[in-house]
RNA sequence: GGCGAGGUAGCUCAGCUGGUUAGAGCGCAUGAUUCAUAAUCAUGAGGUCGGCGGUUCAAGCCCGCCUCUCGCUACCA
């Protein structure tokens, strides 16, 4: 172990509050393992803040006629209390809007640059005007000049598999707007990823850097070894480091008017200036916690950001010299709910906020159920009948009830307080013995990021303790031995004790409350093995650490879900209002499917010929998922019959299939409700 | 379609480089017990380790094919 740990936890978008899965996935574990490293008294930063930055921003305020600030203050305040009052302990949450920050990216930025670790390229590009925006390459789709392929893209034609340049489509059409997009010169840093892959390749699965061992690449996750290789693998590409953007962190050269920093550059830095911001306020040297080769480095984040925390940053941090690289990433995958992905857009989620409204005091619950059920190695799913279980049945029976019986007892033949006892029998000290062991196992899976296995471990020192009041009764011995039950009350409060330590980095509010119970303070890791229990020692008056969660409860909160789920079905904005001309411009008819196939390799695409009237048209529709191509000959559907023909996957689709798509994307023809309509009847 | 990660007891999950009768917690059954929020303790029943084939003295673990789930990516006017 090293003495210095900077932690970081993935910093979240400040578009939108947090709910369980970010917690289950990032900042739950990254806590727990903090926690964990306090009490050993381990030097530990545990830094987070707002992503600021990027496009999704400026789309947003723009829809909801704000400015991108108002948006990001408004959820930088959101979730930075959410946490504090769920308790993850952070050193700071900041900020990437802070001028710090800038300041910070801006300067890390120029270092790369003045080692030249980017190839600037300037370029003429095509730009939306409708839009106001500059198109990627896979944005603009044109005719490929060499195979005449109508639907190429950008950066390569499908169908010949050539790679092509945009200005090489003969018309090209921005796929935003369909608008001709026109030249515009524009320049922007890249990162040649690919002059690093050699190292990177060295450095993951090896864990060696310049001949130097930094890391035990068997502690990594086999999903984020996986995901990198795949990268790598598949051949790194260079990839710019700046955007045309007026919302975020300048490019702070001369000709970088106009430009900001990719915001996968822009957010990581944040991390570090964070660090600095504490480091300001505490009197204390940021650069301990980033180049100093006795400082771990970890990224706790969830499975999206695989790549950007272990191969794009630490390139970054390679470059730029001073700094060290991340020790490990352990990312985590998803957490489902009651059987269905957790969505923002169709508000499938538990919000922390309302969590916290909605049960006061329960932070250790949701915490010890999170941790249960935590995605360590695969996705995993929440369900509201599953944190009944786990509260009832194992939190309050086994943990808490334990707790109760131990302090009643000794309340109720001591007054509270531990009386002269002589010493532990044989068959006690095999229990001594046992509850010693506890400390080492559990840091030890701690250390190796396998939180719930080491909370389990934890809950069986609770369990040693229920065994050995039931091997011991002392409530049957108190009537033949006074003195035996003086020592297994002793020992009962004792397991209680060390259990108020090493439940501490899971369950830090029942953990206070513990000690408090049994008049105990400021004990850590390192206190575990000392007698905490002397005798004369006076316990304080018990309560119950938990409650039951009861059916009703739970039904409620399912019954929530489901409704706040049909809310979110309201209709979205209304388009602008066109005039009946415009109206008549679209020729729909009623057609009948007379033929389907899949389009070979793809998932969603099925050719169908469609008898529209006495002409037989094809249409190339992404309704794969929803109708298998045996069901569909027969079917009588809608037709746009006079939009322009476009070919998709080389085929000429001739028309556009009509159809209704639902907040969870399911789709539907339609379709009249009459025999009599025949094919070919028009629809207005 | 390409790539990555998964598919192990009713549920949630462990099983490190292949090696004795495949593990844990919860649930379930039976018994014990009453200090404790009907909580606890003991014992037990549950698995052809997604399917098929192969390598090996030996495979949940290695190889091939297939299938299902999730993620990234492509396609969905």
């Amino acid at each position: 172990m090293k003495n210095r740990y900077t932690i970081t936890s993935a910093l979240p978008y400040a578009n939108g509050p947090l709910h369980i899965g970010h917690i289950a996935g990032a900042y739950l574990p990254a806590d727990i393992y903090v926690r964990y490293l306090r009490s050993r008294n381990k030097d530990v930063l545990y830094i987070c803040g707002s992503d600021e930055h990027g496009a999704a921003i400026t789309l947003r305020a723009k829809k909801e006629g704000t400015t991108p600030q108002a948006i990001v203050d408004k959820y930088h305040g959101i979730n930075k209390k959410a946490f504090n009052d769920f308790g993850i302990d952070f050193d700071i949450y900041h900020r990437t809007s802070d001028p710090l920050h800038h300041k910070t990216a801006q300067d890390f930025f120029l270092k790369l640059e003045e080692k030249k670790s980017f190839v600037k390229k300037t370029a003429e590009q095509f730009y939306d005007e409708e839009n106001k925006q500059f198109l990627a390459d896979r944005y603009i789709q044109g005719t490929c000049p060499k195979c005449a392929y109508e639907a190429a893209y950008g950066d390569q034609c499908e169908k010949c598999g050539s790679a092509l340049s945009p200005k090489d489509l003969i018309n090209p059409k921005s796929t935003i707007s369909g608008n001709k997009p026109v030249l515009k010169e524009t320049s922007h840093w890249y990162l040649p990823m690919q002059d690093h892959e050699e190292w990177l390749r060295e450095w993951i699965n090896n864990g060696v850097l310049d001949g130097k061992k930094l890391h035990d690449p068997s502690q990594w996750k086999n999903q984020v070894i996986g995901q990198c290789n795949s990268w790598i693998d598949g051949g790194l590409h260079e990839r710019a480091m700046t955007r045309d953007l007026n919302w975020g962190v300048k490019v702070p050269l001369k000709d970088g008017d106009g430009k900001v920093l990719y915001v996968w550059l822009d957010a990581p830095i944040g991390y570090i200036s964070a660090t600095k911001a504490w480091a300001e306020k505490e009197g204390k040297d940021w650069k301990a916690y980033w180049q100093n080769d006795d400082t771990q480095l970890i990224h706790f984040i969830g499975k999206d950001n695989i790549v950007f925390h272990a191969i794009i940053f630490p390139i970054l941090l390679k470059q730029h010299g001073d700094f060290i690289l991340p020790e490990n990433v352990p990312a985590n995958a998803f957490l489902n709910l009651e059987g269905d992905k957790i969505s923002t857009s169709r508000n499938w989620a538990v919000w922390l906020p309302e969590y916290l409204e909605e049960f006061p005091g329960k932070q250790d619950e949701l915490r010890y159920v999170l941790t249960s059920l935590a995605p360590e190695s695969r996705d995993s799913e929440f369900t509201w009948k599953d944190y009944q279980t786990r509260i009832n049945n194992e939190l309050l029976s086994i943990y808490g009830n334990f707790i109760n019986r131990a302090l009643v007892l000794t309340h109720k033949y001591y007054n509270g307080v531990l009386p002269e006892c002589g010493d532990y029998s044989s068959e006690d000290e095999i229990v001594v013995n046992e509850m010693n062991s506890f400390a080492e196992k559990v840091g030890a899976l701690i250390e190796r990021y396998r939180f719930k296995e080491a909370q389990n471990e934890m809950m069986n020192l609770a369990r040693l303790g229920n065994k050995y009041l039931a091997d011991n009764e002392p409530w049957k011995l108190v009537k033949t031995d006074e003195e035996r039950v003086k020592v297994i009350m002793k020992l009962a409060l004792e397991i209680s004790a060390k259990l108020s330590i090493i439940s501490a980095p899971f369950l830090p509010h029942t953990a206070v409350e513990l000690q408090e119970m049994l008049n105990l303070k400021e004990l850590n890791w390192d206190n575990y093995s000392d007698e905490l229990m002397p005798v004369g020692h006076q316990i304080n008056k018990a309560h119950l650490l938990f409650t039951k969660v009861e059916d009703e409860l739970v039904a409620m909160q399912v019954e929530k879900l489901q409704k706040s789920k049909i809310l979110k079905q309201v209709p979205l904005k209304e388009k602008a209002v066109i005039n009946f001309d415009d109206f008549t411009k679209l020729d729909i008819r009623i057609g009948d499917i007379i033929e389907a196939k899949k389009v070979p390799k793809t998932n969603k695409l099925i050719e169908l010929k469609v008898k529209v009237g006495e002409n037989v048209r094809t249409v190339v529709s992404g309704i794969a998922e929803h109708y298998s191509a045996e069901e569909l000959p027969g079917k009588k559907v809608s037709i746009l019959i006079n939009l322009e023909p476009r070919k998709i996957k080389g085929i000429l689709s001739e028309g556009m299939i009509l159809m209704a798509e639902n907040s969870e994307g399911k789709l539907a023809m339609i379709s009249p409700d009459n025999e009599a309509i025949e094919s070919g009847s028009v629809v207005r």
